[in-house]
DNA sequence: TCAAAAACGATCAAAATCAATCGAAATCGA
DNA sequence: TCGATTTCGATTGATTTTGATCGTTTTTGA
């Protein structure tokens, strides 16, 4: 490692922990401040923030990515607060699955609480690109079909121009989308831009597309584009959410749900 | 295996365990103590968490897993005969595949092994419809391209129309088959009539194509027609496959390993 | 059925890690 | 340049994790 002249500035500083925790999986203080030449109370300090900002989860001895794997062991952590909204988003989103229907299921943790609600259901048909969704309807449960593609291992995602192949010869009822961040200035963005793509695509092929997003993602903005908000048909959030977004959203005619 | 210098950080070593319990089905306390160098002590409060988590059940002497990942075959392969074959045949296999090469991998037992195997290989690209090898090759490996498609639960891979739409698309150097059953009067045949297009469709489209099937599958006939023996370039098995019919299939052009 | 062996749970002490506090150094604004 | 503010590192007492011990329970095999 080479010995810097000046050490990093704080927020250079975290941004390589965040790296080196999301590489690793996990990463303990110890190495990383090996790692940065800096202080252990200083790893704390800035492990603290991560956490804060839901970039890292602090666990004796270290951290855990909460970046890279979809959750792992971390999401279930049950104490968390983001995700019991997400699972209240999820089972509001179950309401909205018709008898019969068939419904996409895109990649992201939120989804995945509907993809195991959805295994009570063998009457409809569950198209998705995510395979943890799949791995959860693998024993038992609706008709699935795998858009299949390129992996992507960050998201656990089928993704690239492969994938599209397969979307294109089907029309799903409603869509189902999670998302990095949204807000009225940029609409949905994301952090891969062939995630992004691909939501694009099966936006363009469903008949309704219901975006689930926790009101941690509201007004904030990503890295790749996928959509405006004329696309999007309904939003389901929680009632954290600023108002004047709801009402605005309402205004454009987009449905917004508060469960 | 690399000695680490720290032990591991908590949630890391349960997701260890939580690997080993899945992989094998269960796991010995004794064993995952002798796996994680840590004492039985730690290993029975982890499992203890696990629990709580679902992710296992504890037995005496160690713990069950709950995550339902349809090994039951690898499972029970442990103690059987066949199993050893098909490990060696996976091996003898991973041999014929090159560097920075494109192998596919279809549905089955055997090429799971390979699939295992292949983690290693991160120069490599592997293509297949086996929602338990992309399984195998989730967290890390080569390149993976999945087929996509309509699933089929009994075997856990992506058949029908659908699947084709990407397989057309591409093109492999090596495909790597099972099968049910062999017979020199009516080639390759399998249980599923949609499996049996995949395959054919994959035979089409490689380069050279590798059937790997133990002897208890000679002179076996299924249900759908796959190939004829002029579609297959090599087969590997083992000794105990009848000596004429590898005599026949050397006069036919055949390679013939028997590892 | 009974006894030996194995596995278990509870408890405790040692080690590692953490949080809080304080003072030093760097940075910023006037 | 000077004082205020922020950032950083060291110290210390508190907390958490871990491994060992020991009595109890379960399994195994005769």
């Amino acid at each position: 490692m080479i010995q810097e002249a000046h050490p990093a500035l704080a927020p250079e500083r975290r941004d390589r922990i965040r790296n080196l925790v999301r590489q690793g999986g996990v990463a303990r203080v110890e190495d990383l401040r090996k790692n940065l030449n800096v202080s252990v109370a200083t790893i704390r300090r800035d492990l603290e923030i991560l956490e804060e900002e839901g970039k890292v989860k602090r666990v004796h001895g270290g951290a855990v990515s909460m970046e890279s794997r979809l959750e792992e062991s971390v999401f279930d952590d049950k104490t968390n607060q983001a995700s019991k909204q997400k699972k209240r988003i999820a089972e509001d989103a179950l309401h909205l699955v018709g008898h019969e229907e068939s419904v996409f299921l895109d990649g992201g943790s939120t989804t995945l609480f509907l993809a195991r609600l959805l295994k009570q259901r063998t009457d409809v048909t569950v198209v998705t690109n995510s395979v943890r969704a799949m791995e959860e309807l693998a024993d038992t449960g609706p008709r699935v079909i795998f858009t299949g593609g390129e992996f992507r291992r960050i998201s656990q995602t089928m993704v690239g121009p492969l994938s599209s192949a397969i979307l294109e010869q089907i029309r799903v009822d409603k869509a189902f989308m999670g998302t990095m961040g949204f807000c009225l200035k940029n609409g949905i963005t994301t952090t891969d831009p062939n995630e992004a793509y691909i939501k694009r695509v099966v936006a363009e092929n469903a008949g309704q597309v219901i975006l689930m997003a926790d009101s941690s993602k509201a007004e904030k903005v990503s890295f790749a584009r996928v959509s405006d908000w004329d696309q999007v048909d309904i939003l389901i959030s929680d009632n954290d959410i600023p108002k004047d977004f709801t009402k605005t959203l309402r205004k454009r005619g987009i449905k917004v749900r508060l469960p």
